[in-house]
DNA sequence: TTTAATCTACGAATGTTTTCGTAGTCAAAT
DNA sequence: ATTTGACTACGAAAACATTCGTAGATTAAA
């Protein structure tokens, strides 16, 4: 179950808004372009796709995700680490922060972290 | 410029192999199913969109990545910390470090990386 | 109660990626 | 010299993702 570019981007909503409509859905993308049935197609395929379930009780319907916010991300990160890192989580572990400036409490907050491995 | 994921697989084994002829490319992607000309074709796309350029001066032509390692890495994770995890590149090593059981090496690895920054 | 706004369903156009078959070229082996 | 095998070019089909228009239903407003 791999969700494209688009859903990620709406499943990214629902996880941090929960349960929403897809004009909600469509306003928080805040995509100048595109237009509210494309919203509302990408959501139904998701439907479709078993990726989000939705409460049809009322006339505007509620999606929520179906798919866990950790689970998602992790499988996302397996497929990197495989794809682009040969496999090695050290590798993009380092790679991830020194390209980036990171703060120190992100710093100190790893290596905690790595002490209770 | 974004690699697909069959453009990635593509660029990793370049990277790693060095100049390379299609069929060797092709040999060592190691899917069952797709042809020859398939690879052959993804090749010549990418040749297209620049990311790799050729030697055609024999018959068998010689391909190597034009995109380097590092800044395509980087590229990927900065977009996935964004999308995926708002922001905190913490947020994507502790995950990264938490769900697969990574190696002590690997973690003194890290350690030590840290310890540099 | 007619009108207007908002919603869903869905077909279809468009765009992109992936796949492969065929034709033609070249070189090596028979 | 002919055949065989490996190669490239390329068109086009198939698969998938994205976009939107239109039709029909429902609710709210006038």
């Amino acid at each position: 179950m791999k969700p494209t570019d688009s859903e990620m981007e709406i499943l990214q909503i629902l996880w941090e808004k929960g349960e929403s409509s897809v004009r909600h859905v469509h306003e928080e993308l805040n995509k100048k372009d595109i237009g509210y049935t494309t919203t509302l197609k990408l959501m139904q395929i998701m439907l479709d796709k078993g990726m989000v379930s939705r409460d049809a009780s009322a006339k505007t319907h509620l999606y929520k995700a179906s798919l866990s916010k950790e689970q998602t991300q992790h499988t996302f990160l397996e497929k990197m680490i495989n794809t682009v890192y040969n496999g090695s989580t050290a590798r993009l572990v380092m790679q991830a922060l020194g390209n980036k400036r990171t703060s120190k409490e992100e710093i100190e907050l790893i290596k905690k972290y790595l002490d209770n491995l």
